[in-house]
DNA sequence: GTATACATGTAAACGGTTACATGATTCT
DNA sequence: AGAATCATGTAACCGTTTACATGTATAC
């Protein structure tokens, strides 16, 4: 359901190509959601099919031909009703957890190890982020400072999502400090 | 990968059977991952199929007959080789986020409404995991402070969670502010 | 009598990933 | 000569969800 609506949503901007989509989806919304190539060609044979999206071939001088998809009415429709919708409760997964309680029998500096790995690769992806935060690539197609501002703020989400992951990782290391048998924490009594 | 890790690793801190597994699931890394009863069951299969867990037949006196799984030392070994693999970075799917930015073009007080709700399901989530913090579910398995803490870290992890997407929303509302046309932002010119 | 807890499973559908396949043009 | 970009697609697989199926014991 959130792949269909992300590509109507798209859509709904701009008509645009299968290929042209990726790029969108791998510029703008990549900190909350990700698609592969083969995931959007195939839903939008689908949309078509459904009669929510129109195709017209638009052949490529030099280039390949692309496919340029656009809204029907109907697909319209089927976007206002998805925004319309209740959200029901997001589940995470995260792997990183499931390691970190089943370390737990680990030597400590094991634990500590795939914590700081962790840490690593979220300040690298927080880099990125926050690079294409002043990218223009979606920001042509907001026509208002009122959305402009809606994609900024989607975009600093994975900012601060990444900003609790490094705090959270820094405050686990700091209580399961390297030396076991340290300082003992308080607890309080059942 | 992940839900066998999680098999594995509650069967090596105690043999139980898949309906104990569900539980454990459901009262401890729910904040962090969850499975259905038939993946469950179905992944319980699999692993014995494959030798990395053995099985008990219980009579169940009065109940209905448990199935009790251990880990086989082929099962530990894959559980020891899966806390050693570099964990590939965890890719976020967040469907409101979705509906923010392709909700721009609708009333403002309707995107605002749509945060509203989100945080209301967010805070109610929040009170549960912290409800769970001090609940002896899984501290009963613990068999040191160590392992007590890990588990109290990794469960406040969800907290945490809940806290950044409660500031993110509040922080969001603020800056697309009900009224329409109000404040106007300052934004850096490129 | 009804619902919940205990306990196990199967089948179908859905969504996402990986690998394969093709072919022109442009850049180094 | 080789790699990257543009542009489209198919096939197989894997993991997750939902619905169906069965049966006993206990609590309200």
């Amino acid at each position: 359901m959130s792949l269909q609506a992300a590509i109507l949503g798209f859509l709904s901007l701009e008509p645009t190509s299968g290929y042209t989509l990726k790029q969108r989806f791998d510029g703008s919304i990549r900190s909350f959601w990700t698609a592969t190539q083969s995931q959007i060609y195939r839903e939008l044979h689908t949309l078509q099919r459904e009669g929510l999206v129109s195709v017209e071939a638009v052949p490529g001088d030099g280039k390949p031909d692309r496919k340029i998809y656009a809204l029907t009415p109907a697909g319209h429709d089927a976007l206002a009703r998805w925004l319309e919708e209740p959200l029901e409760p997001l589940v995470l997964r995260h792997p990183l957890l499931l390691k970190v309680v089943f370390a737990a029998r680990l030597p400590p500096e094991r634990l500590d190890a795939i914590l700081a790995q962790y840490a690593e690769g979220i300040a690298a992806r927080r880099a990125d982020y926050a690079a294409r935060l002043d990218a223009p690539e979606i920001f042509t197609l907001a026509r208002s400072p009122r959305e402009r501002d809606i994609w900024h703020v989607a975009i600093e989400h994975g900012i601060a999502w990444c900003d609790m992951e490094l705090a959270w990782v820094a405050q686990a290391r700091e209580r399961l400090g390297r030396r076991q048998g340290g300082k003992k924490w308080i607890r309080k009594a059942k």
